[in-house]
DNA sequence: ATTATATTAGAACATGTGTTCTTTATTTGT
DNA sequence: ACAAATAAAGAACACATGTTCTAATATAAT
């Protein structure tokens, strides 16, 4: 969806529809938007309504009565892409643009509101072998991730070493010039790095693990 | 909602309605129905629809098009309790019946759909302690079970330990007379048992982590 | 200022759509 | 077998609803 060069108006619909088949759980008539949006014409609304579905905003099936489709409600707020695989020894994969509707479902994957992740920043990696075992994840799990220009300590992060040539998720503690990477499994000893040898490919923000 | 003293009729347009609804996003008109449901007559359907909506299937709103609202589609399919907290020394808490309507929503979880549950046997627990780091599991961790009269060999459950009064997250293998309970991480050592002092409280389907 | 573009107005139209009524068939109860 | 309740059929109605056309107004561009 493309929100820009929308005026107001058509905004001012788009938002209307939304709070209307929320509470209604069924799309409002020409008649209910301008009623509702002050609106004096029902032409001025299919006016809007084409402009809404040109950029992508809803979907209409012509001459059919209540049918508009909010496409933001038919993407998921939660669901973000597997860019692909994470293995000590291979980086993680590099986000491209994606395109929700013509995916496969083995593609992306539903995240638990729980998770609150920012859709347009996350990602998903599967876990390939056992080397991430002292991060409590292992073979099969998926990891969601995000994005992030500023890592804190203690956030767990998906870290790229340089010089390994090795992926590894660990938490993050910057201590002068060096960087401590700390497994989540207390037990286990820390990786001391030079912070330059590090790349954080990003932040973890929640683990999701199937046995089906 | 109540099925019963519902006739095939009445069911076969709850089920039509169903799958419209899911394909295009709004719902059927009554003539989509008469002619999706080989029905001579818009009355006939209107008769089914006030059966439905007396047996509390549907809702609808009088004299709008294309208006009605399928009841169980407001909960969503993948939600699942979350009954209490496991860990070692505590049982998992029993299963209530759930009313969905008026939750918290700390009190409920939703499930990625690749997880594919069975929403009325599935719940789910918090885990507290790292008495479960064996099982790669840790403090904060949501584990999805599913209520289940088999269990086969190699199923990850929640085996409550009678004796010890000890609740535990292992791969459940019997053999013979005894259970052998099995960690997931493999570099440990696992749990034989007599089978009678093993009770499995539930199937553990899934495991959904969140660092927020 | 002038042209072009975007937005708003109003009215009339065609038909999609829920409603109601009467009649006929089918099933159920006793 | 008979009556009662349930289910299905058909037609006509009233109006809700999307569509289209023309015209007026406002905003932006040059």
């Amino acid at each position: 969806m493309n929100t820009t060069g929308l005026g107001t108006k058509s905004l001012e619909i788009l938002r209307f529809i939304e709070t209307f088949v929320s509470q209604n759980n069924y799309s409002p008539s020409f008649r209910d938007i301008q009623q509702g949006c002050h609106i004096s014409s029902t032409s001025v609304v299919n006016y809007h309504l084409r402009n809404l579905e040109k950029h992508g905003c809803i979907r209409r099936s012509k001459e059919v009565a209540r049918a508009i489709e909010l496409v933001q409600e038919l993407v998921a707020e939660n669901i973000v892409p597997i860019v692909g695989t994470i293995a000590a020894g291979e980086p993680i994969p590099v986000v491209q643009d994606m395109d929700l509707k013509n995916m496969d479902p083995s593609d992306y994957i539903e995240v638990p509101s729980m998770i609150g992740i920012n859709p347009s920043k996350a990602f998903a990696v599967r876990v390939r072998g056992s080397s991430m075992i002292d991060a409590l994840i292992q073979e099969g799990d998926i990891v969601v991730l995000e994005q992030r220009s500023t890592v804190r300590n203690g956030d767990m992060v998906a870290a790229w070493l340089l010089r390994q040539q090795e992926a590894t998720l660990k938490h993050w503690f910057l201590e002068g010039e060096k960087v401590r990477l700390q497994p989540a499994n207390e037990q286990m000893e820390p990786i001391i790095e030079a912070a330059n040898n590090v790349e954080v490919q990003g932040v973890v923000v929640g683990v999701v693990r199937s046995f089906r």
